[in-house]
DNA sequence: TTCCGGTGGT
DNA sequence: ACCACCGGAA
């Protein structure tokens, strides 16, 4: 269930004073811009922290505001986006932009329903932009955040996904949401990993319940569970995302504007799977196609 | 080779 | 309730 106040303050202090010595020196973390924190997010969810920042100092250089991102290209942006995979999330982001220029000013909405409403902002994005860029005292809860709060706060109850929302809310320390969604991030990362967790040197861990039965555990316990249901999984190669990827490659690669015409196998995929992944990715607004299904690029206006 | 993960579509 | 989307890390 929950801790105690005074538990949890203490909770939250051990966290925040971790943080303050020992928080990852990430790019985005220097600001609070909300434009520049929405980016950082749908960049992140892909990628690893440390390349998410290097990611997105440049992409943020290039489109500083929803208005520059919002007047450039699909063809530009996918090119920008070029090694952060998940393409479709760089237009959706796009047209994210574009909206906040039509509907909110070209400010970064400051509600929930209004930044869920935007493509590509789920309610975790939406609730990371809250915590972080504006401060609001609510809980990010991605995959690593919820595993924290989960093992030391929650305890070992299933709780629903809406009664462990409002929990977690509910552990926000007051004024200090910016700081605790990253202290968090950066808790999960260094010690509450999923696998192999290192407990011992934790912030939290004269406050855990996870790391006294982890404890426990380990030293009664032997081989952890079972190998695998296994299936045998088809080569990359054979895939339909490695397919798209190499065209896009081939068409970023390609001067701007440039139609480019595939009437040719791609590894093992005959001709017609590389023109249905082409009409896919026209389907995703991703490129567009001339008449003849066979001429291709990425997209100049949207 | 397997695993990871928000969002959106089915 | 699942799965596609992507590249990288383990």
């Amino acid at each position: 269930m929950s801790v105690a106040p005074a538990v949890q303050a203490e909770m939250q202090t051990a966290v925040l004073e971790w943080y303050g010595e020992n928080a990852r020196d990430l790019a985005f973390r220097r600001t609070t811009d909300p434009w520049s924190v929405l980016v950082s997010e749908v960049i992140a969810q892909q990628t690893q922290a440390a390349r998410a920042a290097e990611a997105w100092t440049r992409f943020i250089a290039q489109f500083p505001t929803p208005a520059a991102l919002g007047s450039a290209s699909p063809a530009t942006v996918i090119r920008a986006w070029r090694g952060l995979g998940y393409d479709r999330r760089a237009v959706a982001l796009r047209a994210a932009a574009i909206a906040i220029v039509d509907d909110h000013g070209g400010r970064v909405p400051d509600t929930f329903d209004e930044l869920v409403r935007l493509p590509g902002v789920g309610p975790y994005t939406a609730r990371a932009v809250l915590a972080i860029a504006f401060n609001r005292p609510v809980a990010a809860l991605d995959t690593n955040i919820r595993r924290v709060l989960a093992r030391a706060f929650v305890g070992d109850d299933d709780v629903p996904p809406r009664a462990f929302q409002a929990l977690a809310d509910g552990y926000v320390p007051p004024g200090r949401a910016s700081s605790w969604t990253h202290a968090l991030m950066d808790v999960g990362a260094a010690f509450c990993r999923a696998r192999d967790p290192r407990c011992d040197a934790c912030p939290l861990l004269a406050f855990c319940p996870y790391a006294s039965q982890t404890r426990a555990v380990r030293a009664t316990e032997s081989a952890p569970a079972h190998p695998v249901p296994k299936r045998p999984s088809p080569r990359f190669e054979s895939t339909t995302r490695w397919l798209r990827g190499r065209i896009l490659d081939r068409l970023r690669d390609a001067p701007d504007g440039r139609w480019v015409t595939f009437d040719g196998p791609i590894g093992n995929h005959d001709v017609e799977a590389v023109l249905n992944a082409l009409g896919d990715l026209a389907r995703d607004e991703m490129v567009e196609l001339d008449d003849s299904g066979h001429r291709t690029r990425l997209r100049s206006v949207g």
